[in-house]
DNA sequence: ACTTATCTATCTACCGGTAGGTAGATTGAA
DNA sequence: TTCAATCTACCTACCGGTAGATAGATAAGT
């Protein structure tokens, strides 16, 4: 792994704890062993190295998501599979949802960064807007509220799994995934 | 309002746009007019601050809901009235909820803020579970389970309301409240 | 093959500004 | 006179960012 990499790694941990004002160039370059007047050689400024960071994590999910059709074909249902990939980054990172956090905190993002963020739901909406689509019993409209419901539901009960340090929170809640179909 | 309280205002906003490292003693001080070793006086510690402003919300949000007993005999529906509040935050103020947010930075909140939010949403969930024990049809386990659905949708849904800054997101999220019943 | 120029990645040293917090003096009202 | 509330003045530590230097790799011209 190459030393941007490097870098961008320990700030995913960093903001996915604190948010936006959880990293610094300081404490990225001591991690990995550099000053930090280096770490501005790779990222000009802190909010290009947050908008980097948003752009990656998105690209990285939205690409682990592959085609909802893909997965209609051979049988599995494309929401359990959405909602097991927000499921296995709880369980494997004990953190939450890099976009998630930083939406909380939009009003304070610089531009770069807030326009990755809203990247990243309008890429899972669509996404899942796709995988409900296959139902043929429900509306367009229906549609695209069940695709709201679904990511709000996963990126509110990861939060509350946070808080209480229980994911069986985060279980409960993918019950409700079936309910609302 | 007396200094305390006008402390506790302006930090609650900065909080709720941006969470825990979003204000500093100087920046609240400024905007009311005292010096920030001042701010000293009322609240000893930053974490002291925060932790009063969440235990102050916490309190004041309970008491808004009131009893759902209540609600429930004059045929309001509890769950309806739980997410109305929600909804008038959003609107009203514009800003995510305070232990929402707070909530997904759990991990860098200092102990006594930390405990304050965890209330929060025991609090909550109590409350939830409580409107959902009137259907005497659901066993005890599906209330729980209901309550998580509950809070952890309009959680998610003002979150995502902001990042778009479009609140007819939330409502189609509202509607999920009344299908997963 | 040798030289020159450019690029990559890092360094040291510094800037102005802000952070949370403290000590001790001052003010004004009961 | 006591005491709540605020002040001035200061501390140490950290922030993002910049300037300029350096060493080594790469590439191009002759």
């Amino acid at each position: 792994m190459n030393r941007k990499q490097e870098l961008l790694q320990v700030a995913e941990k960093k903001v996915r704890e604190g948010g936006y004002n959880n990293f610094s160039f300081r404490e990225l370059a001591k991690e990995i062993g550099i000053k930090s007047a280096s770490v501005h050689y790779h990222f000009p400024t802190k909010e290009d190295l947050a908008a980097q960071l948003a752009k990656q994590y998105t690209d990285n999910f939205i690409n682990a998501l592959g085609n909802p059709k893909t997965l209609y074909d051979c049988g599995t249902d494309p929401i359990i599979f959405f909602a097991s990939l927000f499921k296995h980054s709880l369980e494997q990172d004990k953190k939450m949802c890099l976009c998630g956090l930083l939406g909380a905190e939009s009003d304070i993002l610089p531009q770069l960064v807030r326009v990755e963020i809203k990247r990243f739901f309008r890429k899972n909406l669509a996404w899942l807007e796709q995988a409900y689509s296959y139902d043929q019993q429900l509306s367009e409209a229906r549609v695209k509220q069940l695709a709201i419901q679904t990511i709000s539901l996963l990126e509110g009960a990861m939060m509350i799994s946070i808080v209480n340090n229980d994911n069986t929170i985060f279980d409960s809640a993918l019950a409700g995934l079936i309910s609302i179909k």
